[in-house]
DNA sequence: ATTCCATTCATACTTTAGTATGATTTAAAG
DNA sequence: CTTTAAATCATACTAAAGTATGAATGGAAT
């Protein structure tokens, strides 16, 4: 366990306490004559004091126990910007990569063709990927997959 | 600044301890003269060591305390229903209210007989709007006019 | 009043989209 | 080594989308 010191101007103030506190007890000492006959008096006292004097000190200097706290805090965006590709969606639906691909240049507004052409592959692929892509996502025309794909940020606007 | 209890078996031997320590000083007094001559040698003693017990106590027994730190995490969310319809982008194609009516059911992935039959018009009528909406927007398939129509916003997500 | 335009509808047609089924290849997983 | 899944392609079909053309109506502007 230790003590962290904030700053030494506190530092030097606690000193200065702690000197008046002795000297206040050596006054006392000296006008008073509480102590005349009971030493332990004395003792006690100052013991109690410093040991009051000591929780302070150590409530003051010790180091706070830091607590961090994450707060979520909500940042909307307006569509294109910043597209995060969630890939937990697309793997919840069972789509593959080729899948979201074409997925995407459909939505793009390419036709069946288009698509086949861009990858290099016959049109009936492109078929085949597209009603595989229907039944995953439980649509049944390509205009409410590429809703419920940008809707899941599967695809980017 | 309050000191909360862990609990009473500590407390005893805490008092224990501290009634050890001047029974430990009485007997040292005894024993050795360290103190003879000088008295307050002696109550320095007793004020240093009950300070170190205070300042024990305190962190044995304090609470700490707890300072929160708050961090403040982004989470993007992407698009808001925020829409601003752009009658600009709109009047600007020529599109009519029923035009971009249609062109909204459309980008929700209804087909032309559902768009007719929400709207209580023929299918007919609706290929004729749709072919009308194609001419203005000068696009050849319903998912290029939906793009197109969104990235306008002449219609909401 | 008449022109203009949005809206409606129809018929006939072409093109594209989507379904059903089966098959091959390849790479990863068991 | 074999099973599994992704990716590829084909044929044949149905359904929907899209085009072309023409036409009727009613309201707003000229």
């Amino acid at each position: 366990m230790s003590l962290q010191i904030k700053n030494y101007k506190q530092i030097i103030s606690y000193g200065i306490s702690f000197a008046f506190l002795l000297a206040l007890l050596k006054w006392l000492e000296i006008r008073y004559i509480v102590f005349q006959n009971s030493f332990e008096i004395y003792a006690g006292a100052i013991a109690l004091i410093f040991t009051v004097l000591g929780i302070w000190l150590a409530l003051k200097l010790a180091k706070p126990t830091i607590q961090t706290k994450i707060i979520e805090k909500e940042v909307f965006i307006n569509r294109v910007d910043e597209f995060k590709f969630n890939r937990a969606a697309a793997d919840n639906l069972g789509l593959s990569d080729r899948e979201i691909e074409v997925l995407q240049l459909m939505a793009n507004g390419l036709s069946n063709q288009e698509i086949a052409d861009k990858l290099f592959i016959s049109l009936n692929t492109i078929k085949t990927h597209i009603s595989r892509i229907f039944e995953k996502m439980n649509v049944k025309r390509r205009t409410q997959a590429i809703e419920l794909a940008k809707n899941l940020s599967i695809i980017s606007y």
